[in-house]
RNA sequence: GCCCCCAUCGUCUAGUGGCCCAGGACGCCAGGUUCUCAUCCUGGAAACAGGGGUUCGACUCCCCUUGGGGGUACCA
């Protein structure tokens, strides 16, 4: 009997390993989940490890932002940081039995010291100045899970350096770190981003100097702009700076005109929001912070991405704003759900094979192969996104809805929960939920529900359209319907969508339009919202019979 | 410049020599349902980058061109 040839099969590790160097980036985000899901998908382990080699730029708030973005992603991992500590710096509180877990902390335990005293030793590395270089003199192949076969000739590497010196404090570089780290942690499959393939060859030449075994390497494509370009964060801020670069042109050109401008608009905004609840606004700001997050983002260096805090800041007064979501804090902000989020973005790159693309977490583990993944760079398309959370939204019920645009509504648009109330939001939310897009979309398009009532605007086309053609049809309408509601003493939804239609009934009106048409330009300015009697019960009595008379008077 | 990689509807993709005058999804267009918007239903337009080979037969294999991406850092 030969029991021996069953050896068990070695189970799979696979690891994420961002620097944290910024919040996590949307194409990061999907590189966590193909690990993720491999791993899962083969009951092996997933290894969270940050590479902080970069004394410069990195920083332990991006630490806890990218350990943020995976908690609301949904992403767990089996080794690395733990999300729940205070300080995930802590070395007691990491997980896992090849810590510590981030690159700084390893390097301060000599590990890759020792590895790389070895290698000059062994004459396969040398000094250069105070940094040390890795001799890249054979010809190079090595197997890509996803691209196949890789070839570099000797003639066309150049020695690289693996130690930094004294600039960047003696610390390893990222090929090397890399190199060691996924050796030591024992991880069997490399899954990274494409712009790692090319200097594979380093990794490779590495592992075998050192007497490693190799690792699998899966390199991914990339993720694009709708446009072809490379998605990155500095979209955002070019897109930020050129709607405040139009606003500021408005002004002659002047920079200082247009702030000035903008903080007379956003003072005026607040005695307003004053005046209607009777609080401060709640997101308060000091004129010089006001201005000096504007210049910020006037500077012209494209480096120097603006922080989410100050984009808020300027959002409040510019709306006018949308940068594209590119980090998956942009996407939370915005309202997109997580696990849609996910779901949408594996099918970049990735698909099951057949025609399904609508499918939840669980049948991506079920279903996740390595083989299916495409070497294309494919564009992001946010349009698709946004479908597919819809539709999300939509099926849900409306008490989770409700659960969901509450906390998201707590964080970001405070007011509207003032205003309506428990109950009242509650009716809000329902009104929006087939409409909604994302958690976002009640508050874009259900303004006129918390703004004062002599704030409404009315669209010109709306208006003739709705009230002044046929002679004042619709205004008419308005006028005598005003009287029925100002007699209503139940004042509910469904209450008033019968008096519309005893109303319409009674005077041989063409239908509910002929009446809810007129009234919504009157209560929002358009012709659009929700069903006109949760519309009518959620603004109240008062406010709807004011915003009649103010529309009378004002369009008549 | 040099090196590596990629190439199917506008976009994400299915397709691994005959099942493909190329299928699905998002978007788009037209019509229908509806108090507006959205949803929903029905239908439609829309692609194998170009040129050479190989083969009885190429979207599928090979070569070239073009286009795109990446690397070429004491960034990762």
């Amino acid at each position: 009997m030969t029991g021996q040839t069953d050896k068990p099969p070695a189970p799979i590790v696979t690891r994420f390993a961002p620097s944290p160097t910024g919040n996590l980036h949307i194409g990061g985000a999907r590189t966590a989940l193909f690990a993720w899901a491999f791993a899962r998908k083969h009951g092996g382990q997933l290894i969270l490890r940050i590479e902080d080699t970069d004394l410069a730029r990195s920083t332990p708030e991006s630490t806890k932002g990218i350990l943020r973005d995976l908690k609301w992603l949904g992403l767990d991992w089996d080794q690395g940081p733990n999300p729940e500590a205070d300080d995930p710096y802590d070395l007691e509180s990491q997980k896992g039995d090849h810590g510590p877990y981030f690159q700084s902390q390893r390097h301060e335990q000599g590990i890759y010291d020792k590895l790389i005293q070895k290698l000059l030793d062994l004459g396969l590395a040398y000094e250069d100045e105070d940094a040390v270089r890795f001799r890249m003199d054979k010809d190079i192949a090595f197997n890509d899970v996803v691209y196949g076969p890789i070839e570099v000739k000797a003639a066309d590497l150049e020695d690289f350096i693996i130690r930094k010196g004294d600039k960047g404090g003696r610390l390893p570089t990222f090929h090397f770190a890399v190199t060691v780290d996924d050796a030591l942690m024992e991880v069997t499959h490399v899954i990274r981003g494409q712009e790692h393939l090319t200097n594979t060859s380093k990794h490779a030449a590495l592992c075998d100097a050192l007497g490693f075994n190799r690792p699998q390497w899966v390199h991914l494509p990339s993720i694009m702009n709708a446009d072809g370009s490379k998605m990155s964060k500095r979209d955002k801020v070019k897109a930020a700076r050129k709607a405040a670069q139009r606003i500021a042109l408005d002004y002659d050109g002047s920079i200082e005109r247009a702030v000035l401008a903008l903080w007379g608009a956003w003072q005026s905004a607040s005695a307003i929001h004053l005046d209607m609840y009777g609080e401060p606004n709640p997101i308060e700001h000091e004129e010089t912070e006001f201005i000096s997050a504007y210049q910020r983002f006037l500077i012209d260096k494209e480096d120097n991405a603006i922080s989410l805090a100050d984009l808020d800041i300027l959002a409040t007064v510019l709306p006018v704003i949308k940068p594209p979501e590119i980090e998956v804090d942009d996407f939370r902000h915005y309202g997109y759900l997580p696990n849609i989020t996910l779901s949408y973005i594996a099918l970049l790159g990735w698909n099951p094979g057949d025609d399904i693309e609508r499918f939840d977490l669980n049948f991506l583990i079920d279903n996740f192969d390595l083989t299916r993944i495409g070497k294309k760079n494919s564009q992001f398309d946010r349009t698709k996104l946004a479908k597919f959370n819809a539709e999300a939204l939509a099926e849900m019920t409306s008490e989770r809805f409700i659960e969901l645009l509450s906390k998201h509504f707590i964080e970001f648009h405070r007011e509207f929960i003032n205003k309506l109330g428990e109950i009242g939001f509650q009716t809000f939310a329902t009104a929006y939920q087939a409409r909604s897009q994302t958690l976002n979309t009640p508050a874009e398009l259900g303004r006129f529900f918390v703004c004062a009532d002599d704030e409404i605007e009315y669209n010109a086309k709306a208006v003739k359209k709705n009230l002044a053609k046929n002679e004042g049809e619709g205004l008419n309408v308005l006028q005598q319907f005003r009287g029925e509601l100002d007699a209503c003493v139940d004042w509910t939804a469904d209450t008033l969508h019968s008096l519309i239609e005893s109303f319409v009934e009674k005077h041989q009106l063409k239908n509910m339009g002929s009446v809810a048409q007129p009234l919504r330009v009157a209560l929002t300015g358009n012709a659009v919202s929700p069903e006109i009697g949760p519309t009518l019960e959620l603004l109240g009595k008062e406010a709807v019979l004011k915003r009649i008379d103010r529309c009378v008077e004002t369009c008549g």
